[in-house]
DNA sequence: CCCCGCCCTG
DNA sequence: CAGGGCGGGG
């Protein structure tokens, strides 16, 4: 579902567990876990970006993202191990997106701003997509592809 | 107050 | 990932 929405409301994630009865503790877990799923997808972007940075790199269009390179990899092992559904092209142009602001921002050197992620944010939260209707309730789907 | 996102830590 | 703390917004 990250492949498709990075800010999930708590709506949107009662609509997609139907099979979960949600409560404070449940709902707020489930929120942790997008936002440390956040986390994880923030850091490859900004250490992708360096590293681009450090290896000569000049101009953001010279960033791209595919299902062959490396970043895409390192978020692959960690939001779809088993590697068992197709990610949405769409996330490929979020995650390009993603880097080059990363890269652009860190070349003009506003890293200096503590909050110089901020901005990236603001930018990010914008680009989520409508989550396909097969993934509503993760039991279903299961019962759909295992029998 | 509660909810939510981010930071930091383990 | 989970916990705890912090800040902003409703």
């Amino acid at each position: 579902m990250f492949y498709y929405s990075r800010y999930p409301s708590s709506t949107m994630l009662k609509i997609y567990f139907p099979d979960v009865k949600f409560n404070r503790c449940i709902t707020s877990q489930l929120i942790k876990w997008f936002s440390n799923f956040r986390e994880f997808y923030y850091i490859q972007m900004e250490k992708f970006a360096r590293a681009a940075l450090a290896d000569g790199v000049t101009s953001a269009e010279e960033l791209t993202v595919t299902r062959d390179s490396e970043l895409f990899r390192a978020l692959n092992v960690h939001y779809n191990k088993a590697n068992d559904f197709q990610v949405p092209g769409r996330f490929l142009e979020v995650a390009e997106l993603t880097l080059r602001e990363f890269f652009c921002a860190v070349a003009a050197a506003k890293d200096v701003d503590p909050s110089w992620k901020k901005a990236i944010y603001k930018v990010i939260c914008k680009l989520d997509s409508e989550v396909p209707e097969s993934f509503r309730s993760p039991s279903c789907l299961w019962e759909i592809t295992h029998l």
